[in-house]
DNA sequence: TCCGTAATTATGCAAGCGTATAATTAGCTG
DNA sequence: CAGCTAATTATACGCTTGCATAATTACGGA
Protein backbone atom coordinates (compact mmCIF):
# COMPACT_ATOMS: atom_id res chain seq x y z
CA UNK A 1 0.00 0.00 0.00
CA UNK A 2 3.13 2.08 0.39
CA UNK A 3 3.69 3.93 -3.45
CA UNK A 4 6.48 6.34 -2.49
CA UNK A 5 7.75 7.79 -4.58
CA UNK A 6 10.54 6.69 -6.50
CA UNK A 7 13.25 9.13 -6.62
CA UNK A 8 16.84 9.20 -8.17
CA UNK A 9 20.16 10.66 -6.34
CA UNK A 10 21.84 13.28 -8.17
CA UNK A 11 24.77 15.56 -7.82
CA UNK A 12 24.64 18.40 -4.99
CA UNK A 13 25.42 21.22 -7.57
CA UNK A 14 22.78 19.60 -9.96
CA UNK A 15 19.82 19.83 -7.59
CA UNK A 16 20.76 23.34 -6.34
CA UNK A 17 20.48 24.70 -9.85
CA UNK A 18 17.61 22.61 -10.26
CA UNK A 19 15.76 24.66 -7.43
CA UNK A 20 17.06 27.50 -8.71
CA UNK A 21 16.20 27.31 -12.18
CA UNK A 22 12.46 26.88 -10.53
CA UNK A 23 12.55 29.69 -8.31
CA UNK A 24 13.62 31.94 -11.32
CA UNK A 25 11.20 30.51 -13.67
CA UNK A 26 8.24 30.74 -10.86
CA UNK A 27 9.22 34.43 -10.19
CA UNK A 28 9.12 35.65 -13.81
CA UNK A 29 5.83 33.90 -14.42
CA UNK A 30 3.64 35.01 -11.42
CA UNK A 31 5.82 37.46 -9.18
CA UNK A 32 7.59 36.02 -5.88
CA UNK A 33 4.21 34.89 -4.03
CA UNK A 34 4.44 32.54 -6.54
CA UNK A 35 7.67 31.05 -5.50
CA UNK A 36 6.25 28.89 -2.94
CA UNK A 37 8.48 25.88 -1.02
CA UNK A 38 5.81 23.97 -2.87
CA UNK A 39 5.77 25.51 -6.28
CA UNK A 40 9.28 25.55 -6.57
CA UNK A 41 9.64 21.91 -5.24
CA UNK A 42 7.07 20.68 -8.05
CA UNK A 43 8.63 22.69 -10.86
CA UNK A 44 11.88 20.89 -9.85
CA UNK A 45 10.81 17.58 -9.52
CA UNK A 46 11.18 16.73 -5.82
CA UNK A 47 9.30 17.42 -2.73
CA UNK A 48 9.06 20.05 -0.62
CA UNK A 49 11.04 18.68 2.26
CA UNK A 50 14.62 18.34 -0.16
CA UNK A 51 15.04 22.35 -0.58
CA UNK A 52 15.55 22.54 3.45
CA UNK A 53 18.37 19.81 2.42
CA UNK A 54 20.01 22.45 0.21
CA UNK A 55 18.55 25.78 1.46
CA UNK A 56 18.44 26.14 5.02
CA UNK A 57 15.69 28.54 4.61
CA UNK A 58 13.59 29.96 1.73
CA UNK A 59 15.31 33.23 1.59
CA UNK A 60 18.57 31.63 0.84
CA UNK A 61 17.29 29.81 -2.08
CA UNK A 62 15.76 32.90 -3.10
CA UNK A 63 19.08 35.03 -3.13
CA UNK A 64 21.01 32.33 -4.40
CA UNK A 65 18.37 32.45 -7.31
CA UNK A 66 19.14 36.01 -7.36
CA UNK A 67 23.05 35.65 -7.67
CA UNK A 68 22.79 33.42 -10.62
CA UNK A 69 20.58 35.51 -12.11
CA UNK A 70 22.53 38.78 -11.92
CA UNK A 71 26.39 37.08 -12.61
CA UNK A 72 24.07 35.58 -15.79
CA UNK A 73 23.28 38.60 -17.23
CA UNK A 74 26.59 40.51 -16.67
CA UNK A 75 28.11 37.59 -18.54
CA UNK A 76 25.49 37.61 -21.04
CA UNK A 77 26.51 41.44 -21.56
CA UNK A 78 29.85 40.30 -22.09
CA UNK A 79 29.11 38.28 -25.06
CA UNK A 80 31.35 35.05 -25.36
CA UNK A 81 34.63 36.48 -24.39
CA UNK A 82 36.72 35.80 -27.87
CA UNK A 83 33.70 37.33 -29.89
CA UNK A 84 34.90 40.95 -28.35
CA UNK A 85 37.41 42.62 -30.42
CA UNK A 86 41.11 43.46 -29.69
CA UNK A 87 40.45 47.25 -29.90
CA UNK A 88 39.77 48.40 -26.43
CA UNK A 89 36.97 51.15 -27.72
CA UNK A 90 35.90 49.02 -30.25
CA UNK A 91 35.30 46.27 -27.20
CA UNK A 92 33.47 48.94 -24.79
CA UNK A 93 31.17 49.57 -28.00
CA UNK A 94 30.12 45.83 -28.35
CA UNK A 95 29.74 45.77 -24.85
CA UNK A 96 27.27 48.71 -24.17
CA UNK A 97 25.39 47.40 -27.44
CA UNK A 98 25.19 43.86 -25.79
CA UNK A 99 23.97 45.22 -22.46
CA UNK A 100 20.79 47.00 -24.23
CA UNK A 101 19.87 44.57 -26.99
CA UNK A 102 18.29 41.03 -26.85
CA UNK A 103 18.86 38.50 -25.07
CA UNK A 104 20.02 40.70 -21.85
CA UNK A 105 17.23 42.82 -22.90
CA UNK A 106 14.69 39.89 -21.99
CA UNK A 107 11.39 40.77 -20.44
CA UNK A 108 11.58 37.83 -18.40
CA UNK A 109 15.14 39.06 -16.61
CA UNK A 110 13.69 42.39 -16.52
CA UNK A 111 10.56 41.16 -14.24
CA UNK A 112 13.16 38.82 -12.45
CA UNK A 113 15.49 41.75 -11.59
CA UNK A 114 12.26 43.92 -10.59
CA UNK A 115 11.29 41.08 -8.02
CA UNK A 116 14.74 41.13 -6.11
CA UNK A 117 14.74 44.77 -6.02
CA UNK A 118 11.88 44.56 -4.13
CA UNK A 119 13.56 42.58 -1.49
CA UNK A 120 16.90 44.23 -1.41
CA UNK A 121 16.19 47.46 0.64
CA UNK A 122 15.19 44.89 3.66
CA UNK A 123 17.06 41.77 3.04
CA UNK A 124 20.47 41.87 3.92
CA UNK A 125 21.46 38.88 2.00
CA UNK A 126 19.82 39.89 -0.72
CA UNK A 127 21.91 43.47 -0.47
CA UNK A 128 25.01 41.56 -0.35
CA UNK A 129 24.28 40.01 -3.38
CA UNK A 130 22.74 42.96 -5.42
CA UNK A 131 25.69 44.70 -4.54
CA UNK A 132 28.49 42.59 -5.51
CA UNK A 133 26.72 41.89 -8.85
CA UNK A 134 26.24 45.82 -9.56
CA UNK A 135 29.78 46.67 -8.38
CA UNK A 136 30.95 43.53 -10.98
CA UNK A 137 29.41 44.87 -13.50
CA UNK A 138 30.44 48.11 -12.83
CA UNK A 139 34.13 47.55 -11.98
CA UNK A 140 34.31 45.76 -15.72
CA UNK A 141 32.77 48.65 -17.49
CA UNK A 142 35.28 50.79 -15.28
CA UNK A 143 38.20 49.12 -16.61
CA UNK A 144 36.55 48.98 -20.67
CA UNK A 145 36.46 52.32 -20.13
CA UNK A 146 39.63 53.36 -18.60
CA UNK A 147 41.12 51.24 -21.21
CA UNK A 148 39.51 52.84 -24.34
CA UNK A 149 40.73 55.96 -22.51
CA UNK A 150 43.96 54.80 -21.92
CA UNK A 151 44.44 53.83 -25.81
CA UNK A 152 43.42 57.51 -26.94
CA UNK A 153 46.03 58.96 -24.89
CA UNK A 154 43.40 60.09 -22.08
CA UNK A 155 43.53 60.06 -18.38
CA UNK A 156 41.66 57.82 -16.64
CA UNK A 157 41.20 60.18 -13.59
CA UNK A 158 37.08 60.28 -14.26
CA UNK A 159 36.92 56.46 -14.44
CA UNK A 160 34.55 56.22 -11.55
CA UNK A 161 32.13 58.48 -12.12
CA UNK A 162 32.23 57.69 -15.56
CA UNK A 163 31.18 53.87 -14.99
CA UNK A 164 28.94 55.02 -12.15
CA UNK A 165 26.62 57.08 -14.95
CA UNK A 166 27.48 55.03 -17.97
CA UNK A 167 26.24 52.03 -16.07
CA UNK A 168 23.05 53.79 -14.32
CA UNK A 169 22.19 54.77 -18.33
CA UNK A 170 22.82 51.29 -19.08
CA UNK A 171 20.72 50.19 -16.40
CA UNK A 172 18.14 53.05 -17.22
CA UNK A 173 17.56 51.77 -21.02
CA UNK A 174 17.57 47.99 -20.32
CA UNK A 175 14.49 48.68 -17.81
CA UNK A 176 13.03 50.62 -20.34
CA UNK A 177 13.54 47.88 -23.11
CA UNK A 178 12.51 44.96 -20.66
CA UNK A 179 9.36 46.60 -19.34
CA UNK A 180 7.85 48.62 -22.70
CA UNK A 181 9.44 46.66 -25.37
CA UNK A 182 7.21 48.35 -28.36
CA UNK A 183 8.00 52.26 -27.34
CA UNK A 184 11.76 51.58 -28.93
CA UNK A 185 12.37 50.80 -32.54
CA UNK A 186 15.07 47.93 -32.78
CA UNK A 187 18.60 48.40 -32.37
CA UNK A 188 17.33 52.33 -31.69
CA UNK A 189 18.76 51.43 -28.23
CA UNK A 190 21.85 50.31 -28.88
CA UNK A 191 22.69 53.30 -31.21
CA UNK A 192 21.28 55.75 -28.54
CA UNK A 193 23.66 54.18 -26.00
CA UNK A 194 26.48 54.28 -28.11
CA UNK A 195 26.20 57.97 -29.06
CA UNK A 196 25.12 59.00 -25.47
CA UNK A 197 28.70 56.75 -24.20
CA UNK A 198 30.59 58.38 -27.76
CA UNK A 199 29.31 62.02 -25.91
CA UNK A 200 30.21 61.01 -21.87
CA UNK A 201 33.67 60.00 -23.01
CA UNK A 202 34.10 62.06 -25.81
CA UNK A 203 35.47 59.12 -27.72
CA UNK A 204 33.95 58.23 -30.90
CA UNK A 205 32.62 54.62 -30.17
CA UNK A 206 31.83 53.02 -33.65
CA UNK A 207 28.39 51.56 -33.54
CA UNK A 208 29.38 47.83 -35.12
CA UNK B 1 -18.59 43.29 29.78
CA UNK B 2 -18.55 43.98 26.10
CA UNK B 3 -15.70 46.44 25.95
CA UNK B 4 -16.62 47.09 22.36
CA UNK B 5 -13.73 48.99 20.57
CA UNK B 6 -15.11 52.83 20.56
CA UNK B 7 -14.80 54.61 16.78
CA UNK B 8 -15.42 57.86 15.08
CA UNK B 9 -17.04 58.07 11.55
CA UNK B 10 -14.89 59.62 8.88
CA UNK B 11 -15.59 60.91 5.60
CA UNK B 12 -15.00 58.33 2.83
CA UNK B 13 -12.35 59.61 1.39
CA UNK B 14 -10.44 60.42 4.88
CA UNK B 15 -10.20 56.73 5.30
CA UNK B 16 -9.46 55.81 2.08
CA UNK B 17 -6.28 58.03 1.77
CA UNK B 18 -5.59 56.78 5.47
CA UNK B 19 -5.59 53.11 4.44
CA UNK B 20 -3.53 54.15 1.34
CA UNK B 21 -1.05 55.76 3.16
CA UNK B 22 -0.83 52.73 5.95
CA UNK B 23 0.16 50.95 3.50
CA UNK B 24 2.80 53.32 1.52
CA UNK B 25 4.24 53.40 4.94
CA UNK B 26 4.45 49.69 5.74
CA UNK B 27 5.62 48.41 2.51
CA UNK B 28 8.65 50.77 2.81
CA UNK B 29 9.59 49.96 6.04
CA UNK B 30 9.07 46.27 5.96
CA UNK B 31 8.22 45.58 2.19
CA UNK B 32 5.01 43.59 0.49
CA UNK B 33 5.01 41.11 2.89
CA UNK B 34 4.65 43.42 5.40
CA UNK B 35 1.65 44.94 4.22
CA UNK B 36 -1.12 42.72 5.53
CA UNK B 37 -4.59 43.12 6.12
CA UNK B 38 -4.01 43.30 10.18
CA UNK B 39 -1.21 45.17 9.91
CA UNK B 40 -3.02 47.68 7.14
CA UNK B 41 -5.53 48.36 9.71
CA UNK B 42 -4.08 48.71 12.85
CA UNK B 43 -1.41 51.66 11.08
CA UNK B 44 -4.57 53.20 9.87
CA UNK B 45 -6.03 52.73 13.61
CA UNK B 46 -9.38 50.76 12.35
CA UNK B 47 -9.92 47.49 12.36
CA UNK B 48 -9.00 44.82 9.64
CA UNK B 49 -12.71 44.54 8.31
CA UNK B 50 -13.20 48.37 7.27
CA UNK B 51 -11.05 47.59 4.73
CA UNK B 52 -13.40 44.83 3.05
CA UNK B 53 -15.91 48.07 3.40
CA UNK B 54 -13.75 50.73 1.20
CA UNK B 55 -12.29 48.30 -0.90
CA UNK B 56 -13.07 44.83 -2.75
CA UNK B 57 -10.12 42.99 -2.12
CA UNK B 58 -6.40 43.99 -0.67
CA UNK B 59 -4.94 43.90 -4.40
CA UNK B 60 -7.11 46.60 -5.33
CA UNK B 61 -5.90 48.78 -2.51
CA UNK B 62 -2.38 48.00 -3.17
CA UNK B 63 -3.00 49.29 -6.82
CA UNK B 64 -4.61 52.41 -4.95
CA UNK B 65 -1.58 52.98 -3.14
CA UNK B 66 0.49 52.65 -6.02
CA UNK B 67 -1.16 54.98 -8.12
CA UNK B 68 -1.32 57.82 -5.69
CA UNK B 69 2.62 57.47 -5.09
CA UNK B 70 3.48 57.63 -8.99
CA UNK B 71 1.19 60.77 -9.71
CA UNK B 72 3.28 62.23 -6.34
CA UNK B 73 6.64 61.16 -7.42
CA UNK B 74 6.41 62.50 -10.54
CA UNK B 75 5.45 65.66 -9.76
CA UNK B 76 8.38 65.44 -6.94
CA UNK B 77 10.57 65.47 -9.47
CA UNK B 78 9.88 68.78 -10.86
CA UNK B 79 10.50 70.25 -6.87
CA UNK B 80 7.92 73.16 -6.59
CA UNK B 81 7.79 74.94 -9.65
CA UNK B 82 7.85 78.40 -8.29
CA UNK B 83 11.68 77.23 -7.11
CA UNK B 84 13.36 76.78 -10.86
CA UNK B 85 15.17 79.56 -12.55
CA UNK B 86 14.11 80.80 -15.33
CA UNK B 87 16.93 80.46 -17.36
CA UNK B 88 16.69 77.15 -18.97
CA UNK B 89 20.25 75.66 -18.12
CA UNK B 90 19.50 76.42 -14.72
CA UNK B 91 16.42 75.09 -14.80
CA UNK B 92 17.96 72.38 -16.21
CA UNK B 93 20.61 71.63 -14.04
CA UNK B 94 17.71 72.24 -10.80
CA UNK B 95 16.02 69.58 -12.52
CA UNK B 96 18.16 66.75 -12.93
CA UNK B 97 19.55 67.40 -9.18
CA UNK B 98 16.31 66.98 -7.64
CA UNK B 99 15.55 63.95 -9.42
CA UNK B 100 18.90 62.18 -7.89
CA UNK B 101 18.38 63.74 -4.54
CA UNK B 102 15.80 63.36 -1.25
CA UNK B 103 13.15 63.20 -1.27
CA UNK B 104 12.88 62.01 -4.66
CA UNK B 105 15.47 58.41 -4.06
CA UNK B 106 13.33 57.70 -1.05
CA UNK B 107 14.16 53.79 -0.01
CA UNK B 108 10.21 53.48 -0.52
CA UNK B 109 9.34 55.08 -3.68
CA UNK B 110 11.95 52.76 -5.21
CA UNK B 111 10.99 49.52 -3.54
CA UNK B 112 6.93 50.45 -4.84
CA UNK B 113 8.86 51.18 -7.97
CA UNK B 114 10.34 47.54 -8.24
CA UNK B 115 6.86 46.48 -6.84
CA UNK B 116 5.21 48.03 -10.08
CA UNK B 117 7.68 47.63 -12.58
CA UNK B 118 7.03 43.76 -11.40
CA UNK B 119 4.01 43.23 -12.41
CA UNK B 120 4.26 45.90 -15.60
CA UNK B 121 4.78 42.99 -18.16
CA UNK B 122 1.76 40.91 -16.77
CA UNK B 123 -0.80 43.48 -15.75
CA UNK B 124 -2.05 45.73 -18.82
CA UNK B 125 -3.76 48.69 -16.54
CA UNK B 126 -0.27 48.60 -14.82
CA UNK B 127 1.58 48.81 -18.33
CA UNK B 128 -0.56 51.89 -19.19
CA UNK B 129 0.24 53.43 -15.97
CA UNK B 130 3.95 53.02 -16.60
CA UNK B 131 3.65 53.58 -19.67
CA UNK B 132 2.26 57.52 -19.18
CA UNK B 133 4.18 58.16 -16.11
CA UNK B 134 7.30 57.10 -18.02
CA UNK B 135 6.43 59.92 -21.00
CA UNK B 136 5.33 62.07 -18.64
CA UNK B 137 8.50 62.33 -17.46
CA UNK B 138 10.95 62.23 -20.29
CA UNK B 139 8.59 64.73 -22.31
CA UNK B 140 9.16 67.54 -19.62
CA UNK B 141 12.90 66.38 -19.52
CA UNK B 142 12.63 66.49 -23.39
CA UNK B 143 11.34 69.95 -23.53
CA UNK B 144 13.53 71.34 -21.06
CA UNK B 145 16.35 69.99 -22.84
CA UNK B 146 15.38 71.25 -25.78
CA UNK B 147 14.83 74.73 -24.16
CA UNK B 148 18.72 74.56 -23.13
CA UNK B 149 20.26 73.76 -25.81
CA UNK B 150 18.26 76.48 -28.00
CA UNK B 151 19.15 79.09 -25.12
CA UNK B 152 22.39 78.39 -25.92
CA UNK B 153 22.03 78.69 -29.98
CA UNK B 154 22.20 75.21 -30.61
CA UNK B 155 19.71 72.31 -32.59
CA UNK B 156 17.61 70.89 -31.10
CA UNK B 157 17.32 67.34 -33.89
CA UNK B 158 18.74 65.44 -31.34
CA UNK B 159 16.17 66.43 -28.22
CA UNK B 160 14.08 62.51 -28.38
CA UNK B 161 17.25 60.55 -28.24
CA UNK B 162 18.95 62.84 -25.78
CA UNK B 163 15.77 62.67 -23.78
CA UNK B 164 15.80 58.99 -23.95
CA UNK B 165 19.32 58.58 -22.98
CA UNK B 166 19.05 61.29 -20.49
CA UNK B 167 15.99 59.73 -18.73
CA UNK B 168 17.55 56.05 -18.56
CA UNK B 169 20.15 58.01 -16.62
CA UNK B 170 18.31 59.75 -14.06
CA UNK B 171 16.13 56.10 -13.46
CA UNK B 172 19.40 54.33 -13.11
CA UNK B 173 20.96 56.75 -10.50
CA UNK B 174 17.84 57.13 -9.25
CA UNK B 175 17.55 53.31 -8.54
CA UNK B 176 20.74 52.74 -6.90
CA UNK B 177 20.55 55.59 -4.87
CA UNK B 178 17.19 54.23 -3.45
CA UNK B 179 18.64 50.72 -3.53
CA UNK B 180 22.19 51.32 -2.10
CA UNK B 181 21.96 54.20 0.03
CA UNK B 182 25.29 53.67 1.42
CA UNK B 183 27.18 53.21 -1.62
CA UNK B 184 27.69 57.40 -2.44
CA UNK B 185 28.60 60.37 -0.54
CA UNK B 186 25.92 62.93 -0.21
CA UNK B 187 25.43 64.66 -3.27
CA UNK B 188 27.97 62.40 -5.30
CA UNK B 189 25.10 61.27 -7.46
CA UNK B 190 23.76 64.65 -7.88
CA UNK B 191 27.25 65.63 -9.29
CA UNK B 192 27.51 62.97 -10.81
CA UNK B 193 24.35 63.30 -13.02
CA UNK B 194 25.48 67.08 -14.00
CA UNK B 195 28.49 66.26 -15.01
CA UNK B 196 27.02 63.03 -17.28
CA UNK B 197 24.57 65.48 -18.63
CA UNK B 198 27.07 68.70 -19.27
CA UNK B 199 29.04 65.80 -21.84
CA UNK B 200 25.93 64.66 -22.87
CA UNK B 201 24.73 67.59 -24.31
CA UNK B 202 27.95 69.57 -24.15
CA UNK B 203 26.35 72.27 -22.34
CA UNK B 204 27.96 73.46 -19.09
CA UNK B 205 25.49 72.83 -16.58
CA UNK B 206 26.18 74.60 -13.32
CA UNK B 207 26.21 72.62 -10.36
CA UNK B 208 23.74 74.48 -8.08
C1' DT C 1 -35.33 63.25 20.39
C1' DC C 2 -35.53 59.17 18.05
C1' DC C 3 -34.82 56.32 14.39
C1' DG C 4 -32.63 54.38 10.17
C1' DT C 5 -28.67 53.45 7.97
C1' DA C 6 -24.26 52.63 6.82
C1' DA C 7 -19.81 52.86 8.94
C1' DT C 8 -17.38 50.18 12.01
C1' DT C 9 -16.11 46.34 15.03
C1' DA C 10 -15.95 41.38 16.23
C1' DT C 11 -15.53 36.69 15.22
C1' DG C 12 -14.46 32.87 12.64
C1' DC C 13 -13.03 29.98 8.87
C1' DA C 14 -10.56 27.68 5.25
C1' DA C 15 -6.45 27.72 2.75
C1' DG C 16 -1.72 28.20 2.19
C1' DC C 17 2.54 29.20 4.05
C1' DG C 18 7.38 27.86 5.85
C1' DT C 19 9.55 24.65 8.52
C1' DA C 20 10.59 20.77 11.66
C1' DT C 21 11.17 15.95 12.04
C1' DA C 22 10.69 11.12 11.25
C1' DA C 23 10.72 7.36 7.96
C1' DT C 24 12.60 5.43 3.84
C1' DT C 25 15.76 4.13 0.25
C1' DA C 26 19.43 4.69 -3.34
C1' DG C 27 23.84 3.97 -4.13
C1' DC C 28 28.61 3.74 -2.70
C1' DT C 29 32.14 0.99 0.12
C1' DG C 30 34.19 -2.89 1.63
C1' DC D 1 26.18 -8.95 -1.14
C1' DA D 2 25.73 -6.69 3.35
C1' DG D 3 25.83 -2.45 5.62
C1' DC D 4 26.29 2.66 6.13
C1' DT D 5 25.27 7.06 5.03
C1' DA D 6 23.14 10.77 3.35
C1' DA D 7 19.85 12.06 -0.16
C1' DT D 8 15.11 11.98 -0.53
C1' DT D 9 10.26 11.42 0.65
C1' DA D 10 6.41 11.74 3.93
C1' DT D 11 3.79 13.76 7.44
C1' DA D 12 2.35 17.04 10.38
C1' DC D 13 2.34 21.24 13.13
C1' DG D 14 1.60 26.00 14.11
C1' DC D 15 1.03 30.33 12.21
C1' DT D 16 -0.55 33.82 9.20
C1' DT D 17 -3.07 35.20 5.63
C1' DG D 18 -7.20 37.20 3.10
C1' DC D 19 -11.91 37.24 3.28
C1' DA D 20 -16.78 36.46 4.72
C1' DT D 21 -20.36 37.38 7.77
C1' DA D 22 -22.76 38.75 11.88
C1' DA D 23 -23.19 42.02 15.58
C1' DT D 24 -22.94 46.79 17.08
C1' DT D 25 -22.99 51.78 17.20
C1' DA D 26 -22.24 56.58 15.64
C1' DC D 27 -24.60 60.22 13.77
C1' DG D 28 -27.40 63.01 10.40
C1' DG D 29 -32.21 63.83 9.08
C1' DA D 30 -37.10 63.79 10.32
Amino acid sequence: MSARRPFQRVGEETRRSALIEATLDLIAEGGPQAATVRAIATRAGVTPGLIRHYFATKEELVAAAHETLMTGLTEASMGSADALPDDPVARLSVFIGNAVSPPVTDPRAVALWAASMQLVPRDAAMRAVHLSTYLGFRDRLEAMIADALRSAGRDTDESRSLAIAGNALLDGLWVEAGALPDQFAPGELRSIAIKAFSRLLSLDLPEV
